[in-house]
DNA sequence: TCCAAGATGTTCCGGTTGGTACATTTCGTC
DNA sequence: GACGAAATGTACCAACCGGAACATCTTGGA
């Protein structure tokens, strides 16, 4: 009868442990369906990668579309607390712009196993995401933020009116998941030469001065 | 002893037609690979909604990562087709690059599945087009064009020195690629608003002044 | 100290699925 | 008109894989 205190969670002996089962589970999930996809993925697989069976996949997570749609949310969570942490509030709207749609692209590049899992969710034509009101519900602080700029930008008469910051919001978005999501096969063809690290910040310069330049005149 | 003529190929009989069963083979793969995936389809599946049997599938294309290459090869050759009938010589650099961006913007709004395929081999690391020669060494016309519009405008003096084809390309790619690819997650959480034809009509003409702002002077 | 509920490990199963063996037909050509 | 190669159809299989059955252990509380 042993008596491992166990004080920071994980540990063998064994103990009972079903949050950490839980997050060992989910994590190996995560990384196993941004690289293989839904139907890709096998879920012995993921329970040989963990520290625990595939029994407890299915005690926990029901079955493998369960598990997954878990993985989809968890994703998305990760994406979102990572843009919520970004602080605005101190700059005047142009340079916070600039400095959001920046960050935005950075963020993107720094987390391709959950764009990937993005992308895996769109050829399923979002259907999990449908179905998982947790994901569908959350907040999207990129936007918010987002908007929130375009309206101090517009009191303060820099910005034009009329700014739709969802298409802003897809307009930034879809250069920075392109980047991550396509990057296999654009390489393949043109070379990798726009994804070294130099080529990689003259892409975001141009990013930002090209959303600068929408939002500011109509026709200058 | 019947004697179908048989002249406009496809027709059971039955006679032998290769080249029709062939097609008809990698017709039905295209839409279920990029409806499922490649781990997602069912080779039993493709059968199924061929005119022929399976035993043909591999009779021709040897195994499912084979015909999935096929596919692959086959979904590159028509949007880089589509691409190639475009004429732009009769018009001025500012104009010829306009209706170059719309129409790659249009271009892939009108082929999806072709658009899915690609996301798909992104997910497998493109490691298909890598193997794939047809499809390395085929020729991109929309990159060829746009460089020669770039020369023309540059010649002309209306376009800034300096200009990089494949990263123009890039963004013309990523606002054109992601309109399609993330449509299902992105309307599922900011609605379809931007997906319909106003919309669109309003992002594409956003997107050719990006480009053409991008390309005109370097700060006004 | 004991018990019920929760947590975990082990083993196995039945359907699915990529792929093949075997048999037959068509067709160009000599 | 016959013969061999190419084309096609049918039936089948072995492996894989998601999931379940069964058994055991841990733990908090009464």
């Amino acid at each position: 009868m042993t008596i491992t205190t166990d004080t920071e969670t994980e540990k063998r002996g064994w103990t009972q442990n079903p949050d950490a089962v839980k997050r060992d589970i989910l994590s190996v999930a995560i990384s196993e369906f941004a690289a293989n996809g839904l139907s890709g993925t096998r879920v012995d697989t993921i329970a040989s990668r963990t520290r625990t069976s595939k029994r407890m996949i299915y005690y926990y997570f029901g079955d493998k579309q369960g598990l997954y749609i878990k993985a989809l949310e968890e994703a998305y969570r990760v994406l979102r607390e990572g843009e919520a942490a970004l602080d605005l509030d101190d700059l005047p709207p142009r340079e916070a712009l600039a400095k959001l749609v920046a960050f935005t692209f950075d963020h993107h590049r720094r987390n391709p196993d959950f764009i990937r899992i993005v992308m895996i969710e769109n050829i399923h034509h979002a259907d999990h995401l449908a179905q998982s009101e947790v994901a569908r519900a959350m907040d999207v602080p990129a936007l918010g933020k987002l908007a929130e700029v375009c309206r101090r930008g517009q009191e303060a008469g820099v910005f034009r009116p009329g700014l739709d910051p969802v298409a802003l919001h897809w307009q930034v978005c879809a250069l920075s998941v392109f980047n991550v999501s396509n990057r296999p096969t654009f390489s393949t063809i043109f070379g990798t030469a726009l994804f070294e690290e130099a080529a990689q910040e003259r892409l975001r310069a141009q990013l930002v001065e090209m959303i600068l330049a929408l939002v500011e005149q109509p026709h200058p």
